[in-house]
DNA sequence: GGGTTGCCCGTTTTT
DNA sequence: CGGGCAACCC
């Protein structure tokens, strides 16, 4: 079930392995009949570097999954020769299963992953030379700053002057570019924290040998320093790997390209597929030179670029083309609409709202005169700059009664409860796993504090043991002692079931025996009973693992984003989370300078960030297949104060001639006729008038943002209430304002208000004085148990849809 | 060793 | 405004 699994399954163990039987005959390929020339073309030139742009809904995975059908249809060659990589989890599955139908089992033994599942297949079968024993752990994030915050304070930093994280960021960047401690030279070290980084590189490396851990970014930097001191694995690998694809390839980083690099350097069949334009992880070490580069590193590379979009209109292309269009650097390219009917579609509307909550409210109006209108929900999507703007999406959407799925936010393996279990599994499988032992001791509390763990530890270092094997030795008052002992006891019985009890089951008793789960059946706070339940998903989970290792190597890769959508919501995320993804109708809220592009990046990146922003941007659009809204709000609630905004720049980048614009008359916002804003509030106007000066800079604390405090003269390129803007002092409609008009609500959508779901009329108020624990029954979403409340909202886990928040009024008692 | 309060800070986050 | 965390108190 998870690709790095399937990726170790009937594979050969080695790399040396070669095909014993002849290739198979070769056979007629009906699929490439499907491909369109481009496309054709990037599949059949098998041989030689190639580089493939591709642009938004040109059909790349469908290139890449028929490229490697067609290498083993053809018998070029054997599945194991082939390497595909893919960025997420998400990624490779779709391209296993599309793959298989092509090539059957024959893409069961494809090398096709991510580019970390591939790292670790690497890294285990090769661990001790890598310098790790088997079974290292697995990193998250978490983790990974615990240890560096611990080798911080040990060695004397201030960790409120430095925090640990962009420590770990500054760590993570230099594992990104191939770099391991001993690499970084002077020029490279930052003078942050004293120029202390490089040193707390290797002191980290170091804890991380002891631990038998890796992170993330060692997932590809070992691999890389094992090739490079062992030249005959490299060689074993550049031999077995004929052909490479890699999808995303913008998003690489330098150690990947290195990898790649290396891995290509026998047979130079690297195929990379990319689009320079839709690059927006530049932040987290994605370098797009190395798709500009490309030619100039392969300069037999053979370019091909696929321009035909199947997705989108006509007029969403044109828009998205104008918009980037306004980037430099580019490799150019120019989507042009396939679709038989892509010159029928609407243009890109643009509307602009009074204020934030006001936006969502229409935004979710125009999702339900969609929905009758017969778009399926899941066909639907929101897709917001940071994540802080899915709150009022989600509440209008909660008032409407939409079933939705928020993507981003809290992540089903971030959650204590489920670490905690996972550390317990951890600790269970390998006794010497001290984070994991750090992490469960007192949980439940054992009465095992700060000084007992101090005690530990100073033992486990002092004698280059575990903590776990510390108890044995430490000077520990006999009570803690007692409860130590019987503490490595259970473990050792845990650790001797894993032969004889299935994981789901195993974990069950864990968390019963140990005391975790009674101690959150007596917890009486509100969170208490959606653990719980979080902890039943997860055996259901286990159920699908045949061991424990395996799901913890599992549970270490995966992250949320992986959760396939079925039932039929509407979806509200990051525009970062919606690349690949596509939907008919798409909603852009929040335009508005300094939110998008955010000033943040403007601040810290300059002219790349605003690029980046853009390509956002486009990203957002091209999602769209039928419809894209884009919107901005006059007036925004911002960290608890309300702050007045300038439309997008990227707004002005819109052309004309594709754009529905009900926002503007020359050039001055005023409110489309369905646009009409109830005046909801009227806190803005404290912001206007003679306290807002040019300090006042909108998003954050004004004297907080890095230009203010480097350089007064480095400014945005916008104030955000200058009094030339037609928004400064832009008054709140008042009742008898000439433009107001009755605001219309779905004129033609059928005559009730609300015509999703069918009824939605509750039939009595569900208001009993205690609530949590209740079983309550909503008309949306069936039958389901209260959790927590806030107010007027109740959280509810329902039976099928999970968690969810809703008002009180929607609920009857079950 | 554990609970509470008050302060700080707020972009994005495929693995 | 609201979540997370550190200092503080019991």
């Amino acid at each position: 079930m998870t690709d790095f699994f399937d990726l170790s399954d009937d594979t050969p163990t080695t790399p040396i392995q070669q095909p014993t039987t002849p290739p198979p005959a070769q056979q007629p390929i009906p699929f490439l009949d499907d491909l369109n020339p481009e496309q054709r073309q990037a599949v059949e030139h098998t041989e030689g570097p190639l580089l493939v742009l591709s642009g938004a809904g040109t059909g790349k995975t469908r290139v890449l999954t028929t490229r490697i059908a067609y290498l083993l249809a053809t018998g070029k060659a054997r599945p194991w020769q082939i390497l595909a990589v893919t960025f997420t989890n998400k990624a490779s599955r779709e391209m296993k299963e599309r793959l298989e139908k092509m090539a059957g089992l024959a893409a069961r033994s494809v090398w096709l992953g991510t580019f970390h599942a591939i790292g670790i297949r690497i890294l285990t079968r090769w661990a001790a030379d890598a310098g790790l024993k088997p079974n290292f752990i697995v990193l998250n994030s978490d983790d990974q700053e615990r240890v560096l915050k611990q080798l911080m304070t040990q060695n004397g930093v201030d960790i409120k002057k430095y925090d640990p994280g962009v420590m770990l960021d500054i760590i993570q960047r230099w594992k990104d570019r191939g770099l391991a401690p001993t690499d970084i030279t002077p020029a490279e070290n930052t003078p942050w924290c004293d120029g202390r980084a490089q040193g707390f590189y290797q002191l980290y490396q170091n804890r991380l040998h002891e631990l038998n851990a890796v992170d993330f970014g060692d997932l590809l930097l070992l691999p890389l320093l094992l090739f490079k001191n062992r030249p005959d694995i490299l060689d074993l690998y550049q031999n077995q790997f004929r052909y490479i694809l890699v999808d995303e390839y913008q998003d690489t980083n330098v150690a990947q390209y290195l990898l790649l690099r290396l891995l290509a350097k026998k047979h130079h069949n690297l195929c990379c597929v990319g689009d320079d334009d839709q690059s927006i992880y530049s932040w987290r070490g994605a370098e797009v030179e190395n798709i500009l580069k490309f030619q100039d590193v392969y300069p037999d590379a053979c370019v091909i670029r696929l321009e035909r979009n199947y997705r989108s209109t006509a007029h969403i292309l044109g828009a998205a083309a104008a918009l980037i269009a306004h980037n430099t650097g580019r490799l150019g390219k120019t989507l042009k609409a396939a679709k038989s009917d892509a010159a029928d579609g609407e243009r890109v509307a643009l509307n602009a709202y009074a204020n934030g909550f006001y936006e969502a409210q229409k935004v979710i109006e125009k999702i339900e005169v969609e929905h009758t209108r017969g778009t399926p929900l899941s066909q639907m999507a929101v897709l917001v700059r940071a994540s802080v703007q899915t709150r009022p999406f989600e509440d209008e959407l909660i008032r409407a009664g939409i079933p939705y799925k928020i993507i981003g936010g809290f992540k089903f393996y971030e959650r204590e409860e489920i670490r905690d279990a996972v550390a317990y599994l951890r600790l269970i499988l390998n006794q010497n796993d001290d984070l994991a032992f750090a992490r469960v001791v007192n949980k439940p509390r054992r009465g095992i504090g700060d000084s007992a763990m101090a005690a530990l530890s100073a033992t486990a270092r002092e004698h280059k043991i575990s903590l776990f094997e510390a108890v044995t030795w430490a000077e520990l008052r006999p009570s803690v002692r007692k409860t130590l002992n019987a503490f490595t006891a259970q473990v050792k019985a845990w650790h001797d079931l894993t032969e004889t009890i299935d994981p789901a089951p195993l974990v069950q008793q864990v968390l019963e025996e140990s005391g975790y789960l009674p101690m959150w059946r007596t917890d009486k706070s509100p969170e208490a009973e959606g653990r719980i339940e979080n902890l039943k998903e997860l055996s259901n989970v286990l159920k699908e693992f045949e061991t424990i290792s395996a799901f913890i190597e599992y549970a270490a890769l995966v992250t949320d984003a992986d959760a396939t959508a079925t039932d039929d919501q509407v979806v509200v995320m990051t525009l970062h989370a919606a690349k690949g993804l596509e939907f008919d109708i798409v909603f852009l809220p929040g335009w508005e300078e300094g939110l998008f592009p955010h000033q943040k990046a403007l601040d810290e990146v300059g002219e790349a960030g605003l690029e980046e922003e853009r390509r956002l941007a486009y990203v957002g659009l091209t999602r769209a297949r039928q419809k894209a809204f884009i919107s901005f709000a006059e007036n925004r609630r911002v960290y608890g104060q309300y702050q007045n905004a300038l439309p997008s720049r990227f707004i002005a980048e819109l052309p004309a001639e594709h754009i529905a614009d009900h926002s503007t008359l020359n050039n001055h916002c005023r409110f489309g006729a369905d646009d009409i804003a109830p005046l909801m509030w009227h806190s803005s106007q404290s912001r206007t008038g003679s306290d807002s000066s040019a300090s006042d800079t909108g998003w954050g604390r004004g004297s907080d943002t890095f230009w203010q405090k480097n350089d007064p003269t480095d400014r945005p390129v916008f104030d955000y209430q200058r009094k030339s803007d037609p928004f400064y002092h832009h008054p709140i409609r008042t009742q008898d304002s000439p433009y107001r008009h009755t605001p219309r609500r779905n004129d033609d959508a059928p005559s009730s208000t609300r015509t999703y779901p069918p009824q939605l009329t509750p039939k009595q108020t569900y208001n009993p004085t205690r609530r949590i624990g209740k079983r309550v029954f909503h008309d949306t979403f069936g039958f389901g148990t209260v959790v927590r409340e806030e107010g007027h909202r109740l959280e509810v886990h329902f039976d099928t849809y999970g968690l969810k928040k809703v008002l009180a009024e929607y609920l009857t008692e079950a």
